[in-house]
DNA sequence: TAGTTCTGAGAACACTGTTCAATTTTTGAA
DNA sequence: TTCAAAAATTGAACAGTGTTCTCAGAACTA
């Protein structure tokens, strides 16, 4: 469609620009107001543009917030994985790991939130088609959770987790429990202060708390068979 | 403001059907399509009211969806209460209230999505007081809770918990995995079924796997020190 | 029956996302 | 440089939204 790969004409390059300025006041406004503040008409006025003169480079509003999680969905990532290389004990990088999802996740609540807000299954028309576990890996979700899944498997071949578990169950445990505590602070962000008796760095202290019982769920101690067995109402 | 509390006149009996009415209708819609479907205009077609009408019985939008999601926070409360009260041993009581939290939330994914939807904080209008620990346990979340923090102490009582854990920070810890694994399905619930080689009952299985690896978190084997240590970023 | 209160309807306001024809502005070639 | 084709931008308009207002009519109260 577009011409040549090496040479961007003048028109592409302003093109870009004001494609850009155009996320870039999305980014501002939808970070501290999120979607609700969010208009069509109100981002128009930022950048001194009309309205209609959006769509010739967004489809639609839903587009350009897509791209705005996307981008977010990479910081996060790129911030987990950075923090996963550093040398550290695998314990101590574990803990690290998961507060640095919590971090990057409350610091832009608005973005984290909208990236889980959608629910599936009304019968309307954007019925998208069903997942198989190849799309979902290619997803940034999806590498987000590989990240998990070879946590977990680092942690029990070094005999830090317990070798029964099944990898992949594990892991999105896991990440249940991680994406309960984002929500909840997002959403409730009262509750890490909410104490019969109030203390500083509440909420800092019970990220750790929290982190430090996802990964004491995972520990040896074989109590619990795999979920093999598929009827098992426990007893 | 009106009369008395023991007669109730033929208008006041009137004007509960009407508002019963609206709120079935906001019930049903919402039920299906989730806020997003629920215009006030649609609401009052399906009634065969005016729109304004609407507004006689309920403030605003906003009111009338408060009061679906505290309806429906009624019933996952008396639901998982309900669960509380059977006659089973600790483990499996524990594990069914749980599942049942997540079924009451699965079975009525906007209404458990919408009651976790707004972010505070926003510098709009919308400053709400601060809340104070007595405040939160007066609301249905705040009941919620209670369930269980009455768990955590049940099992430290009988030697299924670790005793060492703070009661609170591990009840929070348990409704955050809890909430996570809720939210993941609702809002991604292909990732039940997502796996390298799918299984059927992949959801309720892995509901189950994740209410033990919750317990398993909370097992004695004193690992970890409680979180009255301030600064610790382990080792 | 007269008067007051309450219920409901309809129009209107200020928004929203989105589309479309018309009008610039920019571009590439003769 | 000139001129047509292409692209960019606009303002008006459409179909929605939540909400408020005035006003007519029904229902109670005295």
């Amino acid at each position: 469609m577009i011409a040549g790969p090496s040479v961007i004409t003048p028109a592409e390059r302003r093109r870009m620009r004001v494609r850009g300025s155009i996320i870039a006041a999305a980014e501002r406004v939808f970070s501290r107001e999120g979607e609700a503040g969010l208009s069509i008409r109100r981002l128009a006025e930022e950048i001194d543009y009309s309205p209609s003169a959006i769509y010739k480079y967004f489809g639609s509003k839903e587009e350009l917030i897509d791209e705005l999680k996307e981008a977010f969905f990479e910081r996060l990532l790129s911030r987990v994985d950075r923090t996963q290389l550093e040398t550290m004990p695998f314990e101590a990088r574990s803990l690290a790991c998961l507060s640095t999802y919590i971090d990057v996740a409350t610091e832009r609540p608005h973005h984290y939130a909208a990236a889980f807000s959608s629910v599936p299954g009304d019968q309307s028309a954007n019925a998208k088609p069903i997942m198989t576990w190849a799309d979902f890996c290619a997803t940034r979700k999806g590498q987000a959770f590989d990240i998990l899944l070879k946590m977990v498997a680092e942690g029990q071949a070094s005999g830090h987790f317990d070798p029964d578990l099944d990898r992949v169950s594990a892991a999105r445990s896991v990440w249940a429990s991680l994406h309960g505590l984002a929500q909840l602070l997002i959403h409730l962000p009262s509750l890490a202060d909410l104490l019969p008796s109030p203390r500083t760095n509440a909420r800092s202290d019970f990220v750790n708390f929290h982190a430090q019982m996802i990964l004491r769920s995972l520990r040896p101690f074989p109590v619990i068979e795999t979920d093999r067995s598929s009827k098992s109402h426990v007893e």
